[in-house]
DNA sequence: CTGAAAGCGCTTACAG
DNA sequence: CTGAAAGCGCTTACAG
C-alpha cells in the first residue's frame, strides 16, 4: 500500500528572493505590490528571482503589518438552505473582483455557535462582516464593533443599529395572501419560520393584515424553517384546523415540507390545497403543478450587501435604515379556487 | 439620515493585558493557551485583565509564529449545487470540533479561477486542502505541494497522486441502468456532466457496460452539469434520437433539468419517459412521481475526507488509493414499463 | 530609484 | 513558576 504524509519544505520568503536577485527585501516588496518607483531592470531581475526560487507571498505576514486582513466574513445559519448558498455566491463574486476573501461561517441558528464563530472571525482581524443573525441571537452593537464594516442580510435584529439589506416582506407576503383570498380561499394556513426571527415577524405581519382585511381568520404555525419541520407542522395544522384550503410557505425548504406533508395526508396540490411559496427554487418552475411563489431577489441582495461593506471599508457614509430590495410574485399554477373538499375533514381522506 | 462609517479603535494585545495584570506577555500567552505551569493566582489576575481591557486574540500573529494557519481550504466548483453545500456542512462540522477553520473557495469549474483561488489559499499558509478539481484542471502534484495535507473529494484528476474520496460510481450507475433495462427499456438516454470530468467518465462507464451487456445501444450526451444545460440537452437528444423511453440524470441539477425538458416537450414522467437520478434532493422524495435515485452518501464522504486531512496533519499514513464510499439505489416511482408512446416520435406530441 | 531599521502580535527556546 | 530576548514574513516610514 502506497502511503503519503503531509510534507512541507521551508518556503521562500522575500528575503530569499532579495538574495537571489541581489536587491533588498523592500525592493522585492515594491515590485510585488506595484507601488513606488522601480527601474525596469530591477523589476525584471526580481520577477525572475520570484519564479526561480518558487516564491509564494505570505498573507499572514502582510496582514500582521497591515493590522487588517483583506477578508470579509459571511455568517449565516445554514449553507444547505439554497437562499444562503446563492447569497454566498453573489457576495463572493463582488468581493473576488476587489481582491477580498470571503470567509463563510455557519451558526446553525444557535446563539452560542454564533458567538463562537464571530470570535473566530474576529481573531483574523477581518475588514468586514455580513451577518444573518441566529434566531435568539444575543448579539449587541458592541459585539459588532471591531468588525469595522458590519451589515445585516435578510434578517435584522432588534437593538442592532447596523445597516441592513432586506426584502419588502410585509408587502410581498400581503400580495401572496391576497392571491389566495382573491381565488376564493378563506382558511389559509401560514407555515412560518421561528417565531422570533425578524423574517417571521415581517412576513406574518403582511399575512395577518391581508387576511384580517378580508374578514378571514389568521391560521399561523411556526417551524424551524426546515423541510422536515414544516412537514410535521402542516400535518398538525391540517388536523387541528378543519377546512384549510390553502397554504403559504415561509421559504423554499418549508414549501418542500408542505408538499411532502400534503402528500402524507393524501391531499393534492392544487385541487385540495392551493399553495404559494416564499423564495423560488429551480424545481418549483416545473413541478406539477408549477408553484406560485414570491421570488426573493437574492443575487441583488447579496450584491447590495457586499457593496455596503465595500463602501464602509472605503469610509463612505452608509444609511443606517434598512435597504429594501423588492421581491416579486411569480404567478404559476399552484393556486386554484377552493374545491368542495374543503367542507370535508382532512382525516376522511386519509388511508 | 443617520449614517455610519467603519470605526475601529486600536485593539488590546497581550502586552496590554500583561501590563494590566502586572505580568509578562508570555505569561499571558501561557494562561491563554493553557500550556506550562502558571500559579492559580497569576492565572486569575490575567483572566481578569483579559476581560478588563477587552482583549481578543489575534490569529494572524499566532499563525505567523506557528508557520501554519489552523485553516483548511475546501475548493469546489459551485456552492449552489446542493451536493457541495452538504459536503461543506459535513466537513465544517468535523473541523470545527478540532478547532480548524474551513475556508470555502469557488472555482466556477474554471481552470484559471481554480489556480487563482488556490494561490489565495496558499498565501494563508493553511494546514490542508480539500479539492474537487475543475473539469479541465491543469493542476499537478507539484501545485498541491505546500498544502501539506491535500485530499480530492468527489472528482479525481489524472496524474494527481493524492488521496481521494469517491463513490462507487460505475457500480451504482450500472445498477441504475439495469433498473431501467429490467423494466423493459432499451433506448435509455444518459444525460452526463462535462465530458472530461472523472465523475462523467466513471458514471458513463457503468452505464455503457450495463447497456451493452443487455444488447442495447448507448445514447449519451454531455452537459455543464447544470439544470438549464441539461434541459437543453435532453430536448436535443429527444429530437435527434427517436424512441427514447427512459433517461438517467447525472446529478440533482441535471435531474431537475431533465424534468423541465420533458415538460417542455409535453412528455410525462413516468408514463412517457422513466427517470433515474444520481444524487438525491429533498423534493425528489415527494415529487409526483417520487424520483428513483442513486443516493450519494455526501455526509459520509465529507466526514471521511475531513478525517483523512486530519490524519495527514497529524502525520499518520494515509492510503493513496481512492477511498470508496458506496452509494445506494433508492427505488421510488419514476420507473415504469415503456408505453406504446415509445413508438411515436416525440415531436408528434408537441403542441 | 534603492536600502537599513523598526515593528505588527504572538510564541518559542532559553534562562533564571 | 516566571521573564528577557529573538524572530515568524511582511511593509511602513525614514534616509540616502
Amino acid at each position: 500500500m502506497a502511503t503519503l504524509t503531509g510534507g512541507g519544505e521551508p518556503s521562500a520568503t522575500v528575503k530569499t528572493v532579495a538574495a537571489h536577485a541581489g536587491v533588498s527585501a523592500q525592493t522585492v516588496s515594491r515590485v510585488l505590490r506595484g507601488t513606488g518607483y522601480v527601474s525596469e531592470e530591477t523589476r525584471t531581475k526580481v520577477l525572475a528571482a520570484v519564479t526561480a526560487v518558487g516564491y509564494h507571498p505570505n498573507a499572514v505576514g502582510r496582514s500582521l503589518r497591515a493590522a487588517r486582513t483583506p477578508m470579509v466574513g459571511l455568517l449565516i445559519t445554514d449553507i444547505t438552505n439554497p437562499f444562503y448558498a446563492s447569497l454566498h455566491k453573489a457576495v463572493e463574486a463582488v468581493f473576488r473582483e476587489r481582491g477580498l476573501t470571503l470567509m463563510l461561517l455557519n451558526s446553525d441558528d444557535d446563539r452560542d455557535t454564533e458567538r463562537q464563530q464571530l470570535e473566530l472571525l474576529r481573531s483574523y482581524r477581518p475588514s468586514g462582516l455580513l451577518l444573518a443573525p441566529a434566531v435568539h441571537s444575543s448579539l449587541t452593537t458592541d459585539d459588532l464593533a471591531g468588525f469595522g464594516a458590519a451589515v445585516l442580510v435578510s434578517r435584522t435584529l432588534r437593538g442592532l443599529s447596523v445597516p441592513s439589506v432586506v426584502t419588502n416582506e410585509p408587502e410581498a407576503m400581503g400580495e401572496a395572501t391576497r392571491t389566495l383570498l382573491d381565488a376564493g380561499h378563506r382558511r389559509i394556513a401560514a407555515v412560518l419560520g421561528p417565531q422570533d426571527a425578524s423574517t417571521t415577524v415581517r412576513r406574518e405581519a403582511g399575512y395577518r393584515e391581508a387576511v384580517l382585511a378580508a374578514g378571514a381568520e389568521p391560521l399561523v404555525c411556526y417551524t424551524d424553517q426546515t423541510g422536515p419541520g414544516a412537514r410535521t407542522a402542516i400535518r398538525h395544522v391540517l388536523h387541528t384546523h378543519a377546512g384549510i384550503t390553502a397554504a403559504l410557505g415561509f421559504n423554499a425548504p418549508v414549501t418542500e415540507g408542505i408538499l411532502a406533508g400534503l402528500r402524507d395526508e393524501g391531499l393534492r396540490c392544487p385541487q385540495d390545497v392551493s399553495l404559494v411559496g416564499f423564495t423560488d427554487a429551480p424545481w418549483m418552475a416545473f413541478y406539477p403543478p408549477p408553484i406560485t411563489v414570491v421570488r426573493q431577489p437574492v443575487e441583488a441582495m447579496g450584491r447590495l450587501a457586499a457593496q455596503l461593506v465595500l463602501d464602509m471599508v472605503d469610509g463612505k457614509p452608509v444609511a443606517a435604515e434598512p435597504h429594501v430590495v423588492p421581491g416579486t410574485l411569480l404567478r404559476r399554477e399552484s393556486v386554484v379556487a377552493p374545491s368542495s373538499r374543503s367542507l370535508t375533514s382532512p382525516s376522511s381522506t386519509q388511508r
